[in-house]
DNA sequence: CTGAAAGCGCTAACAT
DNA sequence: ATGTTAGCGCTTTCAG
């Protein structure tokens, strides 16, 4: 088995004519060198194409300068912008970002941590399929490294959270929906299984049951032929409703194509309110109104707070979540003038 | 400085009481290993939660099982999709994937790839900002690893592209607005410099010219401000464009979102065809016809081709780029019937 | 200012 | 079947 042979620092020491230490102290650096030996070692070092092996500095005891994170999908633009954003601040501390997905499958959760771990990376992010998985908590709790939970938190575990507060946010959504005058506001969820699914049905149900209103949760919708098997059904009811509250991206365009395809007129007919926002809903007609999250704030506060971890061990994670607010985007499905 | 200390090989080998051959020996297959040992030695990784150290593997000559993308976003669907399917492979392959990103900037390129040597990943693959620029060419022609290009060429570098047919998709679509009946169809570029986009021109030349059309190549849209300027601009002519032909996606968005904006008809008074396929194009109104491009394979062909080269070095790499075919897909922007 | 040498965690001869 | 040992490439005392 012929290996790549990239070139050494003793290759470079002893084409420079110097001792390894030297060719050490330039590469972090080049203090206490002198400036001729410098500039040889700095020749050597260019001719050679010699760059550091970080494998080698990592077993010795330095930081790996990687860190990961541990999400659903990368093609669900959510956590693309989280990823995106997560990687700016890695950069930043001189690091590379590793992205393992798990279509919110705790099996494949469980493997993408241990690959992280075998990889020594310094601390890894995670979004967790299930915030209770027994499993996952306890191998995070026996961790030698440090983690912060992404958008759902992993409960009972040692491990800092940076989340929306999706409950409130759903609060806010329903409590629009309703000064609008709408009175029979169905929930579409999705996988309701989802922590942030669940405590966004709570925030609905906060609001609905103020108001005093029928409180009426729909988990149907899992993609665009479960959304109009749905959306007939509620159609058809003797008492259809009047407003639809999307709990999630997907579910909110499978909705929004449905209610197109059959010809219901929105908002007038049946009003629609998604929660997440995405790339063309103010450009469909009507324009989608959403309750938008922070993803790039979330993905970007997550990977500070894992890095001030890092440096600063010391430091106490926040036992309460970090929680950031999210904001009604009033476009025209809801019933707003544009 | 406190280090992370996570439990090491010879620490299992002294709980069990054997040696560290035979550690390694079982949580490398377990073959020649008597099978009371190999229970005692499994109990000590248990409980002491063990996980081999990569690092030091990678040191030690093993592959890293690590290899490296680089893209312009991640947040471009495009580039997201061949990620996905990327990291599927090199998870086949038992491997991790570093995505790292350029903004399509030269600098920040070779910096993400200087980074992906120094952490000596077994090969990348990249999808270079400028196909011809001479450092990167420099840079790849000495470097020990396996290469693959994405999406765009690396010119005069021992480097295999994995690419579309951007020339015949360009012309696909282009022909297709000529069987349309329209006369005056105006291309709109977006970034001309990059390699995909210019073979593109050079497709809509092809069959602009052979259809003897007046040729227009307008490269001033940039955002939607831009986007607004350059459609006023054509619509005001004396002889205003019939067809619009976008080569990329942002400029396809941008520019339907103006003729939205300015109440044009589409595909009556203007037709719209665009390159590259976007989530919601089809839900658009009118519904957005494309040339859609083979992402997912291309992501994954090129990722196959790597772990090919990785695995059996004696293999010579196509000097040929791997071409993938692209499709027109007929919505009703064109002036095709749903 | 510079070099020699130990050792990070692991694997692979080579012994036993 | 299992243990001993020499390094992989680097950083880091400790001397000089």
């Amino acid at each position: 088995m012929k290996k790549t042979r990239h070139p050494t620092l003793r290759e470079v020491a002893e084409l420079a004519g110097v001792g390894t230490t030297t060719v050490s102290r330039v590469i972090n650096g080049g203090q206490r060198v002198d400036p001729a030996t410098l500039k040889r070692v700095q020749q050597a070092i260019e001719e050679l194409g010699y760059m550091p092996n970080q494998a080698a500095r990592t077993l010795k005891g330095d930081r790996a300068r990687t860190i990961g994170l541990v999400i659903p999908s990368i093609a669900d633009p959510f956590f693309a912008s989280c990823a995106e954003a997560a990687q700016a601040v890695a950069r930043d501390h001189d690091s590379l970002l590793i992205v393992l997905t798990t279509q919110n499958d705790a099996k494949a959760e469980m493997e993408a941590v241990q690959v992280l771990v075998r990889h020594r990376v310094d601390g890894f992010m995670i979004a967790p399929a299930d915030s209770e998985d027994v499993s996952l908590r306890a191998f995070l709790r026996r961790l030698m490294i440090p983690v912060v939970a992404l958008d759902r938190p992993v409960i009972d575990a040692p491990v800092p959270a940076v989340v929306a507060d999706n409950r409130e946010g759903a609060r806010l959504a329903t409590r629009h929906l309703i000064e609008h005058g709408y009175r029979r506001i169905v929930c579409l969820t999705g996988e309701a299984q989802l922590y942030t699914i669940h405590e966004r049905i709570r925030g609905y149900r906060d609001e609905i049951t103020a108001a005093q209103l029928p409180c009426v949760v729909d988990d149907s919708v899992s993609d665009l032929i479960s959304a109009e098997h749905a959306i007939r059904a509620l159609l058809s009811q003797p008492n259809p409703p009047d407003a639809l509250l999307t709990l999630k991206n997907s579910t909110t365009i499978h909705t929004f194509e449905v209610l197109q395809k059959l010809g219901v007129a929105v908002p007038e007919k049946l009003a629609l309110l998604g929660y997440d926002d995405f790339e063309l809903a103010g450009t469909l007609r009507p324009s989608v109104s959403v309750i938008q999250q922070p993803d790039v704030d979330m993905g970007r506060l997550a990977a500070e707070l894992l890095f001030q971890r890092l440096l600063s061990p010391a430091t106490i994670a926040p036992l309460q979540p970090v929680q950031l607010q999210t904001r009604l985007i009033r476009r025209n499905s809801c019933g707003c003038e544009a």
